[in-house]
RNA sequence: GGGGAGAUACCAAAGUGGCCAACUGGGGCUGACUGUAACUCAGCUGACAUCGUCUUCGUAGGUUCGAAUCCUGCUCUCCCCA
């Protein structure tokens, strides 16, 4: 995998450039949408592809371990094969799964014991078999195990959740090492970078990354809790510290203000939940801002989801009639909001990267801000 | 013609003397959602108002300190037998 940094802003810390990887080119900044059990809910890679424009997409090492597992993804000879997606995959190592699964784990040194939320099942994930559970997933990007502390955590907590997760980064980077991709293509590592909201230890987590010389570097433990501007601070500290010729992935985040924040500031990948299950719930992001289509005023409206016309399921229906379909528990509705909203996520960064490369990317950002987050 | 059952808020449906402005569903309205245990979750849904006040349980009366609940008339609906 190659990083190719191709312009930077002269206002702010924004920049862009091609990932190139085994299953093809990734133009960053790039959102990455997200599919948990190997599918992006509701839209199918088709439509990836073509409508919502997708570079790559993501799946998580916990869920699909637990479903269809690791046996059947490996007969199947990997990931990409099984879901016919055959550009990027990036996985999640299941670190999240520690954060977000709280009631049914439990953390040790030599790793977490999970308890299924499908059967109750006890599951042991260590940092050794999460990175052989990622080579036999096949996925591009591998993500480092681990430990995702609540943004509200004391220092305390923090410090030692962080040298925990150094100690299991270490892990990683050994067993990954000496391991080889399943499938004839090349896989690449990522540590995590955590430290909660104390600046001093995502300096020295950040550090601690950089000297395992890795191809790219996340920023995780963000957007759990804390508040925008501590975040915002904390990935500045982090990017300082991070190297110029490998990307940088803020995980988990976010709304498209939060995204154009951190793009100038310097992260080049994104992933969130959010456009597919603020979607599935009604929330469409639009270029004029942010409509709640269960809303009564959309009854009417037979004007279409978004004038940019983004992608088909902006210019083939109307409001009223996705309201329709979301009102009476229709499956399509839940598809066109899944595509608006993918396809809204991509064209937002791809837009930054136009303003970055024409070199008026400030104004731009302030002036969307303005405009994508108001509340229609 | 005879016999029986029933009428409760937008709909369905509990409640059968005081704890009832009335359980629970559905529907409606509003909000939340950030490396997906999530087509999920929360609040509101008679009217005004801060506690609170006022008008409701087909309809008209009655009994009672007190009625959606008991009694009588009326109206309407459904079922069975002719």
């Amino acid at each position: 995998m190659k990083y190719t940094l191709l312009a930077t802003d002269k206002n702010s810390d924004a920049r862009c450039g091609v990932l190139t990887t085994d299953h093809g080119n990734i133009e960053t900044p790039i959102f990455m949408p997200v599919g948990t059990v190997g599918t992006v809910k509701a839209v199918h890679a088709r439509e990836l592809k073509e409508d919502i424009k997708a570079q790559i997409i993501l799946g998580n090492t916990y869920h699909l371990y637990l479903r269809p597992g690791t046996g059947i993804l490996e007969a199947a000879g990997g990931l990409h094969k099984f879901n016919s997606w055959d550009r990027p995959i990036l996985t999640d190592s299941g670190g999240f799964q520690v954060f977000s699964l709280g009631d049914c784990r439990k953390i040790t040194e030599e790793g977490v014991v999970f308890r299924s939320h499908i059967d109750g099942s006890k599951h042991l994930f260590t940092p050794e078999n999460v990175m052989d559970i990622q080579r036999k997933i096949g996925a591009d990007i591998v993500m480092a195990f681990d430990e995702c502390p609540p943004g509200q955590s004391d220092y305390g907590y923090a410090k030692k959740s962080l040298e925990l997760t150094q100690r299991w980064l270490e892990r990683c980077v050994k067993q990954f090492d000496a391991t080889e991709p399943l499938y004839g293509y090349h896989q690449s590592l990522f540590p995590i970078v955590q430290g909660c909201v104390y600046k001093d230890l995502r300096e020295r987590a950040a550090e601690h990354a950089v000297a395992l010389n890795r191809e790219g570097y996340a920023i995780g433990g963000l957007a759990v809790g804390e508040e925008a501007e501590t975040m915002y601070e904390m990935i500045q500290v982090v990017n300082w510290i991070l190297p110029q010729d490998k990307p940088r992935y803020l995980m988990g985040v976010g709304t498209p203000e939060n995204i154009l924040e951190a793009i100038s500031l310097g992260v080049d990948m994104f992933d969130c939940v959010m456009p597919t299950r603020n979607g599935r719930n009604g929330m469409l992001f639009t270029t004029e801002g942010v409509i709640n289509i269960k809303n009564k005023k959309w009854e009417c409206d037979f004007s279409t989801i978004d004038p940019a016309g983004l992608s088909f399921a902006d210019t083939d229906y109307s409001k009223a009639y996705l309201r329709h379909l979301i009102k009476a528990d229709e499956i399509l509705g839940l598809q066109i909001c899944s595509i608006h909203n993918l396809s809204f996520y991509l064209w937002l960064v791809r837009e930054a990267r136009q303003h970055i490369l024409a070199g008026d990317f400030a104004e731009w950002k302030t002036r969307t801000i303005k405009k994508v987050t108001r509340r229609l």
